[in-house]
RNA sequence: CGGGGUGUAGCGCAGCCUGGUAGCGCGCCUGGUUUGGGUCCAGGAUGUCGGGGGUUCAAAUCCUCUCACCCCGACCA
């Protein structure tokens, strides 16, 4: 993509709203702008972030054995008066009129929605277990939206039912998914713990959070100091129950189990929640299997959420410094930065453009900044982007054919020749 | 919802106390200059001063109502 035809409005400085770094960063590299108070438009290079993660997300959900379905972001209230819910929801949840005066919602959470398909089409045990999942915006009417798109009214969200017959057939989902999830956020160079929570508006009585550890996290957590030599690779759900870890409303240092010298605090952004909540919803809803038995029994149920949106922030927060962003290259709008230098220099120009054809028809995402600028706005504009890599070619590559490759999370440049440089974000 | 704050050019802000021609920096446009870390020079354009009502000869400024946004708290994926 060239810089001169893309949109990426960058900020000199920062707009006073934006109070965290990852908010901050966000709206002066022009990846959101607000629309009002918690809902944003995503431009066309934060868009290309929330996709790359939506995509993670799906593989690792699709690797679990889920199915992706995708359901309505308006919901009729009748599903939720079944449910018990749209009265209990309060007024976090967004109501209006349809023109015949029939009470809809802007789904805050799609579980009604699930299990009245599931009702619907699977009558059998046989047909168990199954694990459905859909990446959509939710809206949730917030008291207080902040730190962009953190904490937005809008989000967009990965949410993730299952069906077991039995609890332990429900607890082998829930471990599959905390396994996807480790998967999930390893991939994006996060390590996120999972710590107990308290299950919410959701209901039911096992449940963890994912936290990734920042600064700006929004719940204070307590923790095993096990955690921190933990191998989450190979983590299992009976491994985890014997840990403690648990956020600020569940935590009570009377009960704590853990000494206090191994007692670890700090503060977290939760980026994932699983919850098992048994016949919750099946029952009110209707979703029975007969089982071999030739008995009705309500399925035993899930869901596993992951913000997506949220998660843009978050990992801004965990991989930035003073000039901007730092992307893991798994989730970076591009892998490579192209500068050219002196774009009125035409050798140094035909450089330029040779290489960006090449490093295309390589495959490898580059952004190429070929507006006519000063040098310095350039390195500017592309550290606050951060690209995980950046080319640097100028009037001195015409005749040295090197051109300088700068790693934007080490800092770390060398000169190399041109076929180098492309070998060497080609792999 | 309680407490606090802010609305003035695209962005960041000054002006308001003490009423009298609406300003600065960045950005934007034109011309030139520069080209390896946000070049420099000259010229230029851009405002319902958040909105309504009031006081006054006169309101960005005073009074009043209202709206929006932000921060702290309670709440929460």
């Amino acid at each position: 993509m060239r810089s001169s035809v893309y949109f990426y409005p960058t900020l000199k400085e920062t707009p006073q709203e934006a109070q965290i770094a990852s908010h901050r960063l966000m709206v002066r590299t022009g990846m959101i702008t607000q629309v009002t108070s918690g809902i944003y438009t995503w431009l066309p290079l934060g868009l290309r972030v929330l996709k790359k993660i939506e995509q993670i997300v799906r593989e690792e959900q699709d690797r679990a054995g889920s199915l992706e379905v995708l359901m309505p972001t308006i919901q009729p209230a009748e599903l939720w008066e079944r449910s018990g819910r749209y009265h209990d929801y309060g007024k976090e949840m967004l109501r209006m009129k349809d023109r015949h005066e029939r009470e809809m919602l802007y789904g805050p959470t799609a579980e009604e929605v699930i299990t009245d398909i599931f009702a619907r089409f699977i009558k059998s045990y046989r047909d168990l277990p199954k694990r459905f999942y859909n990446i959509q915006w939710k809206f949730r009417d917030e008291i207080r939206p902040r730190f962009g798109v953190m904490r937005g009214r809008e989000f967009l969200m990965k949410d993730n039912y299952s069906f077991d017959l039995t609890m332990e057939g429900a607890k082998a989902s829930y471990q599959a998914m905390l396994e996807a999830y480790v998967r999930t956020f390893a991939r994006m160079d996060l390590t996120a713990i999972p710590v107990r929570a308290s299950s919410g508006a959701i209901g039911g009585n096992l449940s963890h959070e994912f936290q990734i550890l920042a600064e700006t996290g929004e719940s204070e957590i307590f923790y095993d100091a096990a955690y921190e030599t933990l191998d989450v690779t190979t983590l299992t759900l009976d491994r985890l129950q014997t840990l403690y870890a648990a956020a600020d409303e569940l935590h009570d240092p009377k009960t704590c189990p853990v000494p206090q010298e191994r007692l670890k605090t700090a503060r977290g952004i939760e980026v994932g929640h699983v919850f098992y909540f048994g016949t919750k919803y099946s029952v009110p809803l209707g979703a029975f299997v007969m089982d071999s038995d030739g008995k009705q029994v309500p399925v035993e149920m899930g869901s596993y959420g992951i913000g997506i949106s949220r998660l843009t922030a978050a990992i801004i927060e965990a991989n930035h410094d003073e000039a901007g962003i730092i992307w893991p290259e798994s989730v970076a709008p591009f892998k490579v930065g192209l500068l050219n230098m002196n774009v009125k220099n035409e050798a140094c120009t035909k450089l330029c453009d040779d290489l960006y054809q090449k490093l295309l028809q390589a495959g490898v995402e580059v952004l190429y900044d070929d507006r006519d600028r000063g040098a310095g706005a350039k390195f500017a504009d592309m550290d606050l982007i951060g690209l995980p890599w950046q080319i640097i070619i100028g009037p001195r590559s015409v005749d040295s054919k090197q051109c300088e490759l700068k790693n934007r999370r080490t800092g770390e440049k060398v000169e190399l020749s041109l076929e180098d440089a492309l070998k060497r974000v080609s792999r």
